[in-house]
DNA sequence: AACTATATTGCCATATATGGCAACCTAACC
DNA sequence: GGTTAGGTTGCCATATATGGCAATATAGTT
């Protein structure tokens, strides 16, 4: 067994953008923040639509993304991905 | 002072992505792998060429593409990224 | 010199993250 | 009833991550 079906990957991905995207609106819920406070907040530009994506696991971010998100809750970038102390 | 002018984000994002991919390189080389070796351990298929773009910072990842990289590495998504202990 | 392994860079195509806006949906108000 | 705040969803456009391959570079070895 070295390969993957393609939909048991799909399913890696949909758990993970969905874990991460928990992770994030917990956070952001806990610092009392509205998803248009947490654009605000946010590095340049970013559209408040793609928030409720993200933690929805609708959306797959890029590294810059997840960064200037941290950076706007005020947690570090390990913080913001590490949902396996929180109960998955 | 509410912005941030372009160049400065543009200058953060360079910053951020140089960083994570040398992260990912050292850990990759500490492993005594290559860059082939590493997108064999991926989970689906993954183009080496990217991964020489995601280390020197060309290519600014997403959180799928993070978490892959991680598993192949065998280390957690949160360590993948966290390279303030590193020496930046 | 040649050969091999590894990595980088360039080019093009495709998939998708994001920008931007409008519509809709709840829930909590008055 | 209406109004507001917060969140979701749909649509379209643009930017860019990735797939895929070829060319080049670079170091190590013989």
């Amino acid at each position: 067994m070295t390969s993957v079906k393609e939909s048991d990957l799909d399913n890696i991905r949909a758990e993970l953008l969905k874990n991460v995207g928990k992770n994030i609106q917990r956070i952001r819920e806990q610092k009392g923040l509205s998803q248009f406070d947490l654009i605000t907040k946010m590095l340049g530009e970013f559209d408040v639509t793609n928030v409720s994506r993200i933690e929805s696991g609708r959306n797959n971010p890029t590294l810059f993304t997840l960064y200037r998100i941290a950076k706007a809750l005020d947690v570090s970038l390990p913080q913001l991905l590490d949902y396996s102390t929180t109960g998955k």
